[in-house]
DNA sequence: TAAATCCATCAACTCGGGTTGATGCAATGG
DNA sequence: CCATTGCATCAACCCGAGTTGATGGATTTA
């Protein structure tokens, strides 16, 4: 049912390494907040210190981490900063989970 | 696109805590070896252990956060255990993923 | 039964990612 | 200019996830 498409404007399917550096930085409580929040839209660095009651610094160290792996991209505007979703970024994850998912049914070789 | 289909036998959107479990789980370079490897199939722990070049009681730890989150279902067969992936677990990381994509887009309120 | 194999579990240890508080830098406003 | 605000960066600290080696239980084979 969900396939693999390969067709146009479709992203490549992740490296197994690739993934796991999403995957790390995806794994953080405090990181998946932030992502949550921002699932709804672009958001100001002292907006998010305000709604998820986090340190200054250490709201802008998990910023740093997902906007490195891509996760994340931020635009500055005078003196805030806002940062927002890399939509492509989840889609390569999700192909790389469907690729998993699809192949992973085969039965088991006999072993030793 | 990939909308919020919330037909019959489509995984229900995960929370955004069992997200996290899973997250957490896929986060490890080693866990994700053993996932790759099971995504063509079922493997028994002793294949495992040759081809990841893994201590034994390394890989056993590793398989038991896989297995208690759901990722991984396992089978015992005479000596052996068979590890093979769960594909629901994957598909409903996949859709919560679908959920942040389909949002993220919105622009940022005026800040403060 | 005894030996061998496969795998899970345990306790002790290690070390790197996250936290904390302070400082630095850039942009606004008075 | 100087004060203020928003955000990034830094060094020191800390704690818990992962590693290691040994032990135990279960199953098969001789």
């Amino acid at each position: 049912m969900a396939g693999l498409r390969t067709g146009i404007c479709q992203p490549a399917p992740l490296q197994a390494e690739e993934a796991g550096l999403l995957l790390r930085a995806l794994s953080d409580p405090i990181r998946l907040q932030v992502i949550e929040a921002l699932g709804s839209g672009e958001r100001c660095v002292c907006d998010l210190t305000g709604e998820l009651r986090l340190a200054q610094s250490k709201l802008s160290f998990h910023l740093k981490v997902l906007r490195e792996t891509g996760l994340l991209a931020d635009r500055q505007s005078g003196r805030w900063v806002y940062y927002r979703l890399q939509p492509e970024a989840l889609e390569r994850l999700r192909a790389w989970l469907a690729v998993l998912a699809s192949g992973c049914t085969a039965p088991a070789e006999p072993c030793c």
